[in-house]
DNA sequence: CGCATTTGACCCGCGC
DNA sequence: GCGCGGGTCAAATGCG
C-alpha cells in the first residue's frame, strides 16, 4: 500500500439511524485496518472512499484490507476492480487514469483546497431537478468502493410512460432501463421509498420478479423491478426505469408509505407468500459481495451516464462538513486524533427502507 | 382506519 | 394474425 492515503469512510451503524462520515489520512506507518478499528464497532456498515496517492488499486487495495479485516464490513473490493470509486466520481480521473494533484507519494499534505476537490463527490447538487434513475449504489456513491457504481444499460427511450394522454404506455423497447446486480445488502442502500404493486414470475427463473413503483411521490414515473438471479442466489438483478420528479429523501422515516418489513420465516421469493426481496431483511444477510454488471447498449450514452452520477448522488452533505474537515486537517493531521472528532450529522434514517429495507 | 402487500385479471409489445 | 409473456391494474387482504 502506498502512503500517505486520504479518504472519507462512512459508517451506518445498524442499530443506529445515522451514518457517520470521518475523514482520514493515513501515514506511512499506519494502516488502514489499525485505523478502522480504531474508530468503529465491528457490526457496522463500513463503505470506504479512499484516495490514494498514487494508483487506484492501491485505493482498492487499501479497501480491501478493511473488508477482510472484519466480518462486519461491506463488500469486498476485488483488486482488478475495473473502475475504482475515484476513477469514476473524481473529476481528476481523466481515462481511466488518475490525474492526481497529489501526485507525490510521500510529498506534502493536501491543502484544505485539495481536500475540498476532493470530497466534492459528496455533495449533492441542492436544487431540484429531475433524478436520473437512481440504483442503489449510486444513491449512496461512497460506497461504490466496494465495487464500481453500477453502470447504466440505456434502450431506446420514448417519451416517459405513464403520461395522462398515454393511459398505456409504450413499453419493452422504449424503456429507459438500468440494470444492475446488486448484493442483497445494498439493496437496503436504496433510499428511495418503493411500494411494490406486482410480482410475476419469470419465464425460465426459478424466482418471481418484484415490481416497484416510487412512493415518495404521487405520479412520480420511477420504477424498479427486483429479481434474484438465478446463477447466483445470492445477489439481485435490479432495474430501474422511468425518472424520479423529486428530489430524493434525506430521511427515510419521512417517507411516505415506507416499505413494511414483514419477518419472513424462511425460504426464498418462490414460496406461496414470498417477501420480496426488495423488502426482507434477512436476504441482507446472505451475501457479501456487491457487483454491478455493465451493459452498453449505446456508447454514446455512457459518457452522460456516468456525468449524471453525481447528479443522482442524493447525499446531503452540508457545507459543515468541510468546517469539521477543517478543523479536522487544521489542527492535526492525525487521523487518531481526527477520531476523537468524528464529524457527524443524520443522514438517512437507515431503520426502514423501501427497497431494501429492513 | 390508513397504508402496504398480495394476487388474479387484463393489457399490449413483440416474435413467429 | 396469433399467442406468449412481461408489465400494470385494482380488489382483496393483512398489518400497525
Amino acid at each position: 500500500m502506498s502512503f500517505p492515503t486520504y479518504g472519507i469512510l462512512s459508517f451506518s451503524p445498524s442499530n443506529k439511524s445515522q451514518r457517520l462520515f470521518f475523514f482520514f489520512v493515513l501515514s506511512q506507518y499506519q494502516t488502514f485496518s489499525d485505523l478502522v478499528f480504531t474508530v468503529m464497532e465491528p457490526d457496522w456498515d463500513l463503505h470506504a472512499v479512499v484516495r490514494s496517492c498514487t494508483t487506484t488499486s492501491s485505493a482498492a487495495a487499501a479497501a480491501t484490507t478493511v473488508s477482510t479485516t472484519s466480518s462486519g464490513f461491506g463488500a469486498s473490493v476485488p483488486p482488478s476492480t475495473p473502475r475504482s470509486f475515484f476513477s469514476v466520481y473524481n473529476p481528476a480521473v481523466q481515462g481511466g487514469q488518475v490525474v492526481s494533484p497529489l501526485e507525490n507519494p510521500y510529498g506534502t499534505r493536501p491543502s484544505i483546497e485539495e481536500l475540498h476537490e476532493l470530497c466534492k463527490p459528496f455533495f449533492i447538487k441542492p436544487q431540484p431537478h429531475t433524478f436520473q434513475p437512481s440504483s442503489p449504489l449510486s444513491s449512496f456513491s461512497y460506497s461504490s468502493v466496494s465495487k464500481s457504481p453500477c453502470s447504466q444499460q440505456e434502450q431506446k427511450q420514448p417519451p416517459q410512460p405513464g403520461s395522462a394522454s398515454t393511459p398505456k404506455q409504450k413499453r419493452r423497447k422504449n424503456q429507459v432501463k438500468k440494470v444492475c446486480d446488486v448484493a442483497a445488502e445494498n439493496l437496503s442502500s436504496d433510499i428511495w421509498a418503493w411500494r411494490k404493486y406486482g410480482q410475476k414470475p419469470i419465464k425460465g427463473s426459478p424466482y418471481p420478479r418484484g415490481y416497484y413503483r416510487c412512493s415518495s411521490s404521487k405520479g412520480c414515473l420511477a420504477r424498479k423491478q427486483v429479481e434474484r438471479n438465478k446463477s447466483d442466489p445470492t445477489m439481485f438483478i435490479v432495474t430501474y426505469t422511468g425518472e424520479h420528479d423529486h428530489p430524493a429523501p434525506t430521511h427515510k422515516s419521512s417517507l411516505a408509505g415506507s416499505t413494511r418489513y414483514k419477518p419472513q420465516t424462511g425460504g426464498d421469493t418462490t414460496t406461496t407468500k414470498p417477501v420480496s426481496p426488495a423488502t426482507s431483511s434477512e436476504v441482507a444477510q446472505h451475501s457479501t459481495k456487491s457487483e454491478c454488471i455493465e451493459e452498453e447498449l449505446e456508447d454514446l450514452m455512457k459518457d452522460d451516464e456516468e456525468a449524471n452520477e453525481f447528479d443522482s448522488t442524493e447525499t446531503v452533505v452540508s457545507d459543515d462538513f468541510f468546517e469539521g474537515l477543517e478543523e479536522l486537517t487544521g489542527s492535526a493531521i492525525d487521523p487518531f486524533t481526527a477520531t476523537s472528532s468524528i464529524y457527524r450529522w443524520s443522514l438517512a434514517n437507515n431503520a426502514t427502507t423501501a427497497a431494501g429495507g429492513s
